[in-house]
DNA sequence: CTCATATTTGAGTGATCATTCTAATTTGAC
DNA sequence: GTCAAATTAGAATGATCACTCAAATATGAG
């Protein structure tokens, strides 16, 4: 992939997979639907992927990293408000690529699921750590272990309204979301 | 299925099912898996279910049921935390099935994916229903309303404890149930 | 015992897919 | 312009599965 012949096919690879992926699901994101839609051949498709699950990755990861507030983890001042709305629009504008997330997460039947599983973990404890930094900042008597065991439960809850969310589209996400948020504020 | 050899060949086709669920995940639960584990041939499979998802819906079904306190809805004195409790022991004992439970009713690209998904949204309901009751049984003096707000919130978490349980094995469920309780208690 | 019906047998079908391979073609550094 | 390396073409492979079917056998009601 040294020429801009191939960079050009792998972003049409990428974006046949991206369109696949939100309007047909994981089914129908097959290397034949890829290369249809990408005006590919599979071939060419192999000479810059290794396989399939490769591409796909790829989409996921950068949809995920596309949502992040302030990626650049540094000095960041987020509040916890920012940090739920962030979710909730992730939620609402990605939602295809949530359940494909979550699926992909799931599958496997024992531990070695895939290597998406503990990136997902880590992405997971990397959003408990901000929450908790979040909270801290913005109520200054608590704990670190205090902040964390909150900021947990709140992920945790999140994580069952995205849930709830992938399995019903009409789930209001955004109240709940709203609702969460203020039964923490009557905790703190 | 009117004679008795019938209905040892579906038991022993459940019983295999069940089993290669819980230790070999949904990826190996293959007709030919089952009938192995059975003893039985294709065949005999098909007379008696119109498909593999036939058999492994029974399976869940079975278990979500197995679970479930109070099956029978009526004059119920559950408690929340009764109520949380037969969660969490759902997951710990069951964690393989749960997996299974989730995954199932997120296949499917668009809305009709299979019968489970509302099946799943149904027991939802159910489950934020009488954890409504049971909070106004507790705490008098609490609105329909709120008391239905609150359920939902604390289902919701539940459900996302359940998904990182499902994710990753080590996840202290138990810990985190009584975190939520305890938080709900402040709340009130 | 008889016979209609349930059940079992097990090879076979057909469809779907990810992936591979070789030969041709294109690219761009020199 | 040359040439090695990158890229593409596209048919072919091989593996996996859910599911079918027609013939053989077992069942039990009468």
């Amino acid at each position: 992939m040294r020429y801009k012949a191939g960079l050009e096919t792998r972003d049409k690879i990428l974006w046949a997979t991206r369109g696949l992926i939100a309007n047909e699901g994981l089914e129908g994101t097959t290397i034949k639907a890829i290369c249809d839609q990408a005006g590919v051949l599979p071939g060419s498709f192999y000479n810059l992927f290794d396989s399939k699950e490769q591409a796909i990755l790829a989409v996921v990861r950068e949809a995920i990293d596309a949502v992040d507030p302030d990626p650049d983890h540094e000095g960041s001042q987020d509040t916890v408000q920012a940090l739920v709305e962030a979710y909730v629009r992730f939620l609402e504008e990605q939602g295809d690529l949530a359940r494909v997330y979550i699926r992909i997460a799931m599958s496997g039947s024992r531990g070695n699921g895939s290597d998406l599983r503990d990136r997902v973990l880590r992405h997971h404890d990397d959003r408990v750590q901000r929450f908790a930094k979040a909270m801290q900042r913005q109520t200054g008597e608590i704990t670190d272990a205090d902040a964390e065991r909150r900021a947990e439960t709140l992920v945790s809850s999140l994580n069952g309204i995205a849930l709830h969310r992938v399995l019903d589209p009409e789930f209001d996400v955004s109240w709940h979301a709203r609702v969460l948020l203020e039964d923490l504020a009557t905790v703190g």
